[in-house]
DNA sequence: AGTGAAACGTTCATTGA
DNA sequence: TCAATGAACGTTTCACT
């Protein structure tokens, strides 16, 4: 993102790999729990988290929590076909902000084909769902969709931290 | 998923979405600090995380960290079309636990149109997403992949918290 | 990067509503 | 049954080495 995180990058050493895997599992494991796995004091582990934190690579402290309790079961890819005023700049732009203010949305994606945006969108009910594509057909530069609708969660997970090092 | 966590759904109250909104924005917050904005206790709070966890209804504690640092920034969503024989039962099974052993499948999705599974992949780059459509195209059962990929993220968030309560 | 001490947070047995 | 209290214990934080 800024210029600090990305030079940043470059220096993330196995510890901070471990500390960052480590706090995936659970953020609430104890400074301690995890100096002594690396064989390093308590201080280390904290000093390194804050620059983590600083430098933009742990973005926040948080839970995962059952996504049923928001009662938010239907879940569809959208693809969107733009018109062409709406392929480039300002105006696209504009598009891009009435789908981002949207609560329905939870990803937005720029695609080659066979559309211009791809979303992902969450909504209580199949009813709601036609809602909310009826808003987004409406806004201006938005050519056509083409809904996929869900039937199965399978699999929903954000990143898989497997590639993270292992010490 | 279990009997007691769908039993528990139906009794969270304003609180525990408060806690769980606060947990959200961060899980660091003390439980004296939710308390005070409650107007309880901190060992209220206590008890009401430690049933939430119990019940299912918070998953764990973790971070969310810049997932750059993975070095898997080519994301793609694949259509799969399943041969008529895999499109129920045990064989359809069969294909699940072999894209589910997939570290780069990030989710599975069942659609009913235009295809039979919808996938979320994330790879490092395009010869990589194309080795691993490769592999998913050589499982028994996949008729026909069809990828769309991304060229930009504009949002990826895994679920929005605005719904549950303020106070 | 480590030490040690003070500040802070969590946990739980007990008590009361 | 549910919440508050308060003390014991564990964790974080930070100045100093």
């Amino acid at each position: 993102m800024n210029e600090m995180s990305s030079k940043f990058k470059g220096n993330l050493d196995d510890t901070d790999l471990f500390i960052i895997r480590r706090l995936c599992e659970d953020s609430n494991t104890s400074l301690a729990a995890i100096g002594e796995e690396l064989n390093v004091s308590p201080s280390t582990i904290h000093k390194r988290i804050c620059r983590l934190k600083d430098g933009g690579i742990i973005e926040r402290f948080t839970i995962l929590f059952d996504p049923s309790i928001l009662e938010l079961n239907t879940i569809a890819f959208v693809g969107i076909e733009l018109e062409r005023s709406a392929m480039v700049g300002k105006k696209k732009e504009e598009v891009i902000n009435r789908l981002l203010a949207l609560r329905e949305v939870l990803e937005i994606h720029e695609t080659l084909e066979p559309f211009d945006l791809m979303l992902k969108l969450r909504t209580r009910d199949v009813d709601l769902l036609r809602e909310v594509i009826g808003n987004i057909s409406a806004i201006d530069g938005v050519m056509a969709t083409n809904t996929i609708l869900t039937t199965r969660k399978i699999l929903e997970t954000p990143l898989k931290y497997d590639n993270l090092k292992e010490v």
